[in-house]
DNA sequence: CAATATTGAATGATTATTCAATACAAAACT
DNA sequence: AGTTTTGTATTGAATAATCATTCAATATTG
């Protein structure tokens, strides 16, 4: 049975670059910053929990460096098609979108322990390494616009016109990694569910007269 | 001129226990962890710099392990000082405080990127180093439930009632975090009168009636 | 001349990286 | 069908580099 999907991913890898093993070591990059942190992460943790050799995990994506980046970047994808569809939604009316975004951001398949530890590890990490904030950058960037223009088409609806969407979205955004990282350092007490209301009441003192804020 | 400073100061280390060579140390290894990273700052670069041995180094503070926590342990005091000194003075009023709170919080002294970088690179690491986790956490509570206190007497004074005290003290403290960070990742937008502003903005929109959020 | 402070070279541990050897699967050939 | 051949995937031991730590030797002070 493993030798047979084994099989299956080796054909996978020639059509789409992608293969199991690619895929497990990347998992294992994760799990083990999650569990020891960036810092004691090395090549051999990752394999031994990949359960592939120490060399061939090296071998498989050339150096550390680059199989800590191709983790960065299989998480920072993630995340972006996660919002990304929130946005492309047609559906949603502005209030909808704007509470499913903080829906997602505080998900347990985002802000749990395990991912919030890897992002935390590599944002210490990116004033020194261009080629992880290339990887987070533009995605930031995007993600930015696409809230303020957002916040932008509230402010219209509701009339609101104290704060500027630059500065609610700002505002939320600098909550969000606050929040990110307190996760981390208080579990107890930064549960999901009292982030996410901390969020909610915040658009609620911006927009106290919107109903779905209650 | 060294020869005499150093003599004098070995006095002192004899007396206070704090030496210029331990603090010469402690400075190093945050510009250090400023300039290179933590994963990067190893005994010999920090030694370079605070002009002494590599072996001294090691001797000074028996491990490298310990010459970051205290290096750590003297940023964390050096805050707790600053925000102490805000509570205690009598002759504030409670709004006035606040804004002394946040004045603080993003002063050139305390939001500059060296010592940010090195808030950040422990920050990340405290999940997996129980000393780091200790030295922050005691000091971290205690200006916590100093800030809810103090947002209580302004919610009381200014009739505030639709949020909490603990709702406005985490989203200030959450969102000094995140803007922390975010100095880190882009100092050109994120400035410290940037941040400021932004918090201001809060308190203002929180508290609308009080002139001196204005 | 002690006593203490400081050096810097040697040591040992850790760890990324390499690569010759092996396992394995699929193709080619009886 | 069974056997050999060929090419690829994977191993794991050897290598080399880095770095914290030690400590005998030296410098400095009193």
């Amino acid at each position: 049975m493993t030798a047979s999907s084994k099989q299956v991913l080796t054909i996978n890898d020639k059509n789409s670059e992608i293969s199991i093993n690619h895929q497990k070591l990347i998992e294992a990059t994760i799990e083990t910053i999650a569990e020891r942190g960036l810092a004691d992460t090395t090549i051999s943790h990752v394999a031994h929990k990949a359960k592939v050799s120490q060399g061939y995990a090296n071998f498989r994506f050339k150096s550390k460096e680059n199989l800590l980046l191709s983790s960065l970047q299989f998480l920072s994808d993630e995340y972006k098609k996660s919002w990304q569809k929130i946005f492309e939604d047609q559906n949603l009316d502005p209030i909808d979108r704007l509470l499913r975004i903080f829906e997602n951001d505080f998900s347990k398949k985002i802000a749990n322990r395990n991912k919030i530890s890897v992002w935390v590890a590599f944002y210490s990490e990116v004033k020194f390494r261009p080629s992880y904030l290339s990887v987070c950058q533009m995605q930031d960037e995007i993600y930015s616009s696409q809230t303020k223009k957002l916040v932008d088409q509230i402010n219209k609806k509701t009339g609101q016109r104290s704060l500027t969407s630059v500065e609610i979205s700002e505002t939320y955004h600098s909550m969000v990694d606050g929040l990110w990282q307190r996760i981390l350092f208080d579990p107890k007490i930064y549960t999901n569910e009292f982030c996410k209301n901390l969020i909610v009441k915040y658009f609620r003192s911006i927009y106290p007269n919107e109903a779905k804020f209650k």
